[in-house]
DNA sequence: TAACCATGCGCC
DNA sequence: AGGGCGCATGGTTA
């Protein structure tokens, strides 16, 4: 079946501009009769793409009303990612409105509807913007890769949309009484509970500090200088090498105070309504192509209040992580047989033990993180020496990233994606020519930090950014097989096993109980798809751990 | 006073 | 001298 590109456009007074891509001509619509034309569409027989500015400002009114879309093209994601991937000849995304493109910031979590009054994007003509992505695209030396990663960052868009709009079962009746053991009863706004003033006046009369606030971190410092201990910081990790009555009250001050602040009532309130916990997603929000998190911290749920994410009755959560993601990746990538040989089964570090390539499976884990996050010294630099020799594909590439990034030279991912250049992340600006010989030392050690620096990040970016993108074909997929279950006719999305969170390498989904079985067998299913997506028929498995549970907490990882 | 930075902790 | 994030606080600066 061949493709319709249906490319929207806001126009003022409420308007939609439609223009299709078949030579049909463009209309006019109604914005209030976008989601009729848009369900139309989506049940006839032809395989409709919805091209538009930003699916974060189109969908959700869509879902409001009913209507689920298969597949989009968001011009604003795409366009991002074709400005920094170097097999695209930058010279074709030019043109009208080409720098209110560039500018095009994403839609506020706040207002994330077509509906509310917002000129940001009116008038930008998505069938120019969508005829010169398409061309860049097919021009370049890799259309196919490509293609495929707008593909699915625009799918990666949809859920993003969908797990905001569903939200993620949420109980605060649990969530409640688990801050009130630790806790104590809620505060009025703007106090300590309890329990926290009780740590901080026993942390104060340990230190003889009648009065601290354990929150300053000068005050604290200077208490514990007074009682002869010595400490460069306050973290945690540091105070526990003290041997002193206080320390166990100040971590305990600390870990509770950082629950208070981050997920505590607060939070609640803010977050979580008619049992849903509803997060905003940055789909490639953070340079590598991972998804970030613009409000809720969906993407770093502590454990202690996973509890609270409980199925509704007779509903099920299916939660799937995929195993040493990215040293699969980097074996996939780099074509070394030799790791994806220990990538075939289900713990491939311990296979990585039983080669004989380390002595221990924590020795293979030190080693293989240390070569993708760029450690020179200790215990993992050591690990990493002689990893390289058994495995030269693999390391040899990160390795390989890493020297391009200390020369400057951004890198790119397996499906085309191209890193930040060099100096933009930190803010630092090169002073001048980067191939100037620097004015003096002081400049010359402040460009060598630099650069490595961005060796390191190169380095990691290869393979966190090609673990976003397998992570993006999984879900993409995963998405369309969900929708694709047993469900009653025109039940909408919460009606029928739907995902409620996505976190780099995992996923949730809420299910009715009985169909846990057949989502567990998508999820695996959608997870070797996507491993065949990127590495062909390479010997390679991305395996999942499953569980299905009544509360988040009770999977295990 | 608002905006920003530094620190520390949580997640992957 | 190990990558990517968000969020909170206190403390500083404009």
């Amino acid at each position: 079946m061949s493709e319709l590109r249906v490319r929207l456009s806001r126009l003022p007074g409420e308007r939609v501009a439609v223009s299709p891509d078949d030579g049909s001509a463009p209309f006019e619509l109604a914005l209030a009769d976008l989601p009729a034309h848009v369900a139309e569409v989506e049940g006839g027989p032809v395989r409709a793409r919805w091209v538009w500015d930003d699916t974060a400002r189109w969908y959700p009114p869509l879902l409001d009303a009913g209507v689920r879309v298969e597949r989009c093209q968001d011009l604003r994601l795409c366009r991002r990612l074709l400005r920094r991937a170097p097999a695209v000849d930058q010279a074709l995304l030019a043109g009208d409105d080409a720098e209110r493109w560039d500018r095009l910031g994403p839609a506020a979590a706040s207002e994330p509807t077509l509906f509310v009054t917002d000129d940001r994007a009116e008038h930008l003509a998505a069938d120019v913007e969508d005829d010169r992505q398409q061309r860049a695209v097919a021009t370049s030396s890799e259309a196919g890769r490509l293609a495929l990663l707008l593909a699915a960052e625009s799918s990666g868009a949809l859920v993003a949309a969908e797990l905001r709009w569903a939200g993620m079962p949420w109980r605060t009746d649990v969530h409640e009484r688990m801050l009130a053991e630790r806790l104590g009863p809620r505060p009025p706004r703007g106090a300590r509970p309890a329990r926290l003033t009780a740590l901080a006046d026993e942390v104060g009369t340990l230190l003889g500090a009648p009065g601290l606030n354990p929150d300053s971190r000068p005050e604290l410092m200077a208490a514990l200088r007074r009682r002869g201990l010595d400490v460069p910081d306050v973290r945690t990790w540091t105070l526990r090498q003290l041997d002193h009555p206080v320390v166990e009250p100040l971590v305990a001050y600390k870990q509770l105070s950082h629950l208070f602040a981050t997920n505590g009532w607060e939070w609640l309130d803010t977050w979580v309504r008619d049992g849903r916990f509803r997060a905003g997603y940055q789909p490639a929000g953070s340079s590598t192509g991972r998804w970030s998190s613009d409000g809720g911290g969906a993407l770093s749920l502590p454990a202690l209040v996973r509890p609270a994410a409980v199925a509704d009755d007779g509903w099920r959560l299916v939660v799937a992580d995929v195993a040493q993601l990215e040293p699969r990746v980097l074996a996939g990538m780099s074509g070394d047989l030799a790791l994806a040989g220990a990538a075939r089964g289900g713990d491939l570090y311990q296979a990585m033990a039983d080669a004989g390539a380390v002595g221990s499976r924590s020795d293979a884990k030190l080693g293989l993180l240390g070569a993708m996050y760029g450690a020179t010294s200790g215990e993992s630099g050591r690990l990493v020496a002689g990893l390289t020799r058994r495995y030269p594909r693999a390391f040899g590439l990160v390795e390989e990233a890493a020297r391009a990034g200390e020369r400057a030279q951004p890198v790119r991912t397996l499906l085309g994606r191209g890193s930040p250049p060099i100096g933009e992340e930190s803010g630092e600006l090169w002073a001048g020519d980067l191939d100037a010989p620097p004015a003096d030392d002081v400049s010359l050690a402040r460009q060598d930090r630099l650069r490595r620096a961005y060796g390191r990040f190169t380095r990691n970016f290869v393979v966190q950014g090609t673990g976003a993108e397998w992570a993006l074909c999984w879900i993409a997929d995963l998405r369309n097989r969900l929708w694709s279950l047993p469900a009653a006719p025109g039940a909408p999305l919460t009606d029928r096993p739907h995902l409620v969170a996505f976190l780099h390498d995992e996923v949730v989904v809420h299910t009715p109980e009985p169909l846990a079985g057949d989502v567990e067998r998508e999820a695996r299913a959608a997870a070797a798809g996507a491993g065949r997506l990127l590495f062909g028929d390479a010997p390679l498995d991305f395996p999942l751990s499953v569980s299905v549970v009544t509360s988040y907490a009770e999977a295990s990882k």
